[in-house]
DNA sequence: GCAAAAGTGTTAGAACTACACCCATGC
DNA sequence: GCATGGGTGTAGTTCTAACACTTTTGC
């Protein structure tokens, strides 16, 4: 009885696509493939596969992403499930989004490149298939929201980083550029980031200093119903 | 050949649920109907129904509103969709949320009742099926975070309204009661309502200027980076 | 010793909070 | 004429934005 009115329903296929921003210090980019069946072969697109019986969405997310990449252990965050029905011209398909940013560098650029992936500056991408470019788009915005309430959406960063690093990550994500001085404070003023004893001199002579995000102080202020706004300013 | 890819894949149900939350001048509430299929036929549930084969998301989920309630033309925003294998115990199912605010005064209360909805209050929630609580202290974490950003979202506001009746809204999103003068400085200060000739005098003897949204003001600011930002106060 | 990036304070203007009284109307 | 909710202003404080020089180090 039950079983029968949810018989009498259309099943479909799910596809998961995963939009990967990186970051280094030269700027905001964009993880494509090269599509390698058909439709569309040959086409730059997302990572993109399908919903497996066995899996949540996050994790099939996940799975997928490893995949295509060989990347691990990235923290994927849903961003919104598209389902025009034209949207796959083989067959009536929803897909589920999601987005993360990684430090280009922190991960292994050769995996990446040897699964055929590559990275595009976000002024620069390449037609996508499908809706590819309008999820690109809708998580573009969507990491600028986040961006401006947190420090970037703390389980989006790496462990450690420092501020000029947050700061050109920052300049990235909103294209703009920033005051060092008041960006310092008022992304400290936030106090959910540890200053660390160790320096990177990646960058400079000098050195700078690395940061930890404090998960414990965020997660009180959170609850506490603080709201961390961070206006990007000039 | 790219069809075979295609068929290879498990193909399942895809459900939608829809939140609607409701104001009126005693706080926010939340609308249920008494499930009638199995399994859990009876208890308390969100209205939810099947993706159809020929209809997008955006439009199933209005289906299966006005289906339940009679509700018709109701903005509904995407919420999020929820994948776990276990969610719906019958068959693997994944689920788009939906979620909406209306004014429970402006629409048919007797149609909604003929089809068995009921309003509870937001603090005092009956126990809801599957994971149907989870998607509702997710669409109320989203709608919190949507007013602090605009005015309630215009797409979820009537018409028109009064800053009385705006305020007692706000107050009742965030749980909280605010201050008059700072209330209508600040949402004013946005700079995307507009003032009418009309007063509502369902409330007072003096009667309370009705308000509309400036829908192109909004968007210009939008496209120009403004944020808009509200800050829940005391 | 110099080039290159990291780090640091101050001040003027804007925005925020707290707070109390008059207004218009229907009865 | 009075009860009820609608509407208005100000002052003290806090936050924001604009701005320039010193520090550290590797070469």
């Amino acid at each position: 009885m039950s079983t029968e009115y949810y018989r009498n329903h259309a099943h479909l296929l799910v596809a998961l696509d995963c939009i990967i921003f990186g970051f280094d210090n030269e700027g905001l980019k964009l993880l494509l493939i090269k599509r390698d069946f058909e439709p569309e072969k040959g086409k730059w697109s997302l990572m993109g596969g399908f919903l497996g019986k066995g899996e949540s969405l996050d994790e099939a997310a996940g799975r997928i992403l490893n995949n295509l990449t060989g990347l691990q252990n990235i923290y994927l965050e849903q961003l919104h499930a598209f389902g025009e029905v034209e949207r796959d011209p083989v067959e009536r398909t929803i897909s589920v989004a999601y987005y993360a940013l990684i430090d280009v560098q922190a991960h292994d650029k050769e995996l990446v490149k040897q699964h055929g992936a590559s990275w595009f500056s976000i002024h620069d991408v390449p037609e996508l298939i499908f809706d590819h470019q309008a999820m690109v788009n809708a998580a573009l915005k969507r990491l600028r929201r986040k961006a401006s309430h947190q420090p970037v959406g703390f389980e989006l960063l790496p462990e450690k980083f420092t501020l000029p690093e947050l700061q050109k990550l920052y300049e990235g994500i909103y294209d703009t550029s920033l005051d060092k001085r008041n960006f310092r404070r008022r992304i400290l003023s936030m106090d959910v980031l540890v200053k660390t004893e160790e320096k990177l001199k990646k960058y400079s002579k000098k050195g700078a200093y690395l940061y930890k995000f404090d998960q414990k102080k965020y997660k009180e202020r959170v609850s506490n119903g603080d709201s961390l706004v961070f206006k990007p300013i000039k």
